[in-house]
RNA sequence: GGAGAGGUUCCCGAGUGGCCAAAGGGGGCAGACUGUAAAUCUGCUGGCGAAGCCUUCGGAGGUUCGAAUCCUCCCCUCUCCA
């Protein structure tokens, strides 16, 4: 019993940043050993996004700890939460998603999840489902339970209210509503990154107002994306999102820095910290190329999400097209109708149709930096001849195109 | 309700009648170097078959040969007072 209690806590913990409070976390499990009942798991998730990321991932992971240790994981998505937009001073109210779009990023979410978490033993929730039957009344006797003062703690509110941008009201009611919550399925744990910490302790006093025991709150990590300085994030584009095909994944996976690898060995990877440290270690030693390392991460998360075939090939492929220059298999094709002239071709507006250039001035910018190759060797000039059998364009490193 | 400050290109931010497709930085893209690394250096970064033309400085009008810049009205944000 002691050595099971231990056991959870050393899983739970692993990666997280912080567990509030450690002590009550103790509690929580040892009663939970002793009665037998599951602890209840929280997560919340936005549903206008259901494109996850590997920065998700970090949390589905823990998420999956906690399946591991036979505890009930509930997937939350913010349904009614949504409407309003997490406060970051970017987002603002959110025109309501229909029942049918809610049911529709649902099942792009389970699919999704399913590849990490066990079906048999996920509870996925609406927040509506709840929200929905609030009263007016019940929404101010709500807003009465915090104060100004307190939601301005906050790091973003308080930044947003010191550099004199717009703060909206409705942006305070988010965070009483994640808590809010977490009192509606009388959450024993929250989850959550960083950045949550604020919603995750307004959830905690929440539930003491409504005569709950507060939830354990452990905050993750935020991934950072590939350039290794924000955070993963769709709108920044510097993501991995884990339906990516494959090929897309792994170059991806190796266009980032050696020391963000490291890092994302320790969110992403099912390694243990040791093997992890013994791989730092001989790569500094010199006996194991950075390559080899980072490739070996690559393949693992490809693994885990399109399985170890894929991943075989998906570094096969990168080698051949990056290491000996060849040309990848699939490359889009572009076919001349009858009336171009095919002696003298306009390729600016070539690779404008195809969508490979946003416009045909980027295009004449790129041809005279040089980016430009066709079969191979550089062009410089704009017009060029096509033979019958067609050529191949390359613009900059990874763009191609066929025209036929 | 009163007084004041502000809204510029993907972002930050300079520009107060022509030299402005608009400084500088960031980001992005490309080239060199490499391990498609990172870092660094260099170039490009509104559109158009392009020595020219077209669209763009919160919105709509106006003044002027000429407006991001001046005037009028409107919209939005912030600060102080109530």
């Amino acid at each position: 019993m002691e050595k099971d209690l231990e056991r959870s806590l050393e899983l739970i913990s692993r990666g997280a940043v912080e567990i509030i409070d450690e002590e009550e976390l103790s509690r929580k499990l040892k009663r939970s050993i002793e009665t037998g009942l599951p602890l209840k798991v929280k997560t919340g998730f936005d549903p206008t996004a259901p494109d996850l990321h590997l920065g998700h991932t970090v949390l589905i992971q823990k998420m999956k700890h906690f399946q591991e240790l036979g505890h009930q994981v509930i997937f939350l998505i913010g349904d009614f939460t949504g409407l309003i937009g997490d406060p970051t001073g970017k987002s603002e109210t959110r025109p309501p998603l229909t029942p049918a779009q809610v049911q529709e990023n649902a099942a792009t979410y389970k699919e999704q999840i399913f590849k990490i978490l066990d079906p048999e033993k996920t509870q996925v929730v609406f927040n509506s489902t709840w929200m929905n039957r609030v009263s007016s009344m019940d929404m101010i006797r709500l807003c009465a339970k915090y104060t100004v003062a307190r939601m301005l703690e906050r790091d973003d509110f308080k930044k947003r209210f010191h550099s004199q941008r717009p703060i909206a009201i409705h942006e305070f009611i988010y965070p009483l509503i994640q808590g809010y919550d977490s009192v509606a399925l009388q959450a024993d744990i929250e989850l959550g990154g960083t950045d949550q910490k604020f919603n995750l302790l307004v959830g905690r006093h929440i539930q003491k107002e409504y005569g709950q025991e507060p939830q354990v709150v452990l905050t993750m990590p935020l991934l950072e994306g590939l350039d290794g300085v924000n955070k993963m994030s769709k709108s920044l584009g510097n993501y991995v999102g884990i339906t990516e095909p494959p090929a897309s994944m792994y170059g991806k996976l190796m266009s980032i820095s050696d020391e963000l690898m490291f890092r994302y060995y320790e969110l992403l990877s099912t390694l243990t910290l040791e093997e992890i440290e013994r791989m730092r270690d001989e790569m500094e030693a010199g006996t194991l190329h950075p390559k080899e390392v980072k490739s070996r991460l690559a393949m693992e998360l490809v693994e885990r999400f399109h399985g170890a075939k894929a991943a075989k090939k998906a570094r096969e492929g990168f080698e051949a097209q990056f290491v000996q220059g060849k040309v990848p298999d699939n490359i889009p094709e572009y076919e001349l109708s009858g009336d171009m002239d095919r002696t003298s071709l306009f390729l600016p507006k070539v690779f404008k149709d195809a969508g490979l250039v946003k416009s045909t001035s980027e295009a004449r910018r790129l041809i005279k930096q040089g980016a430009v190759s066709v079969d191979g060797s550089k062009v410089a000039s704009e017009e060029i001849s096509i033979p019958e059998q067609g050529v191949v364009c390359k613009i900059g490193k990874r763009r191609y195109l066929k025209i036929i």
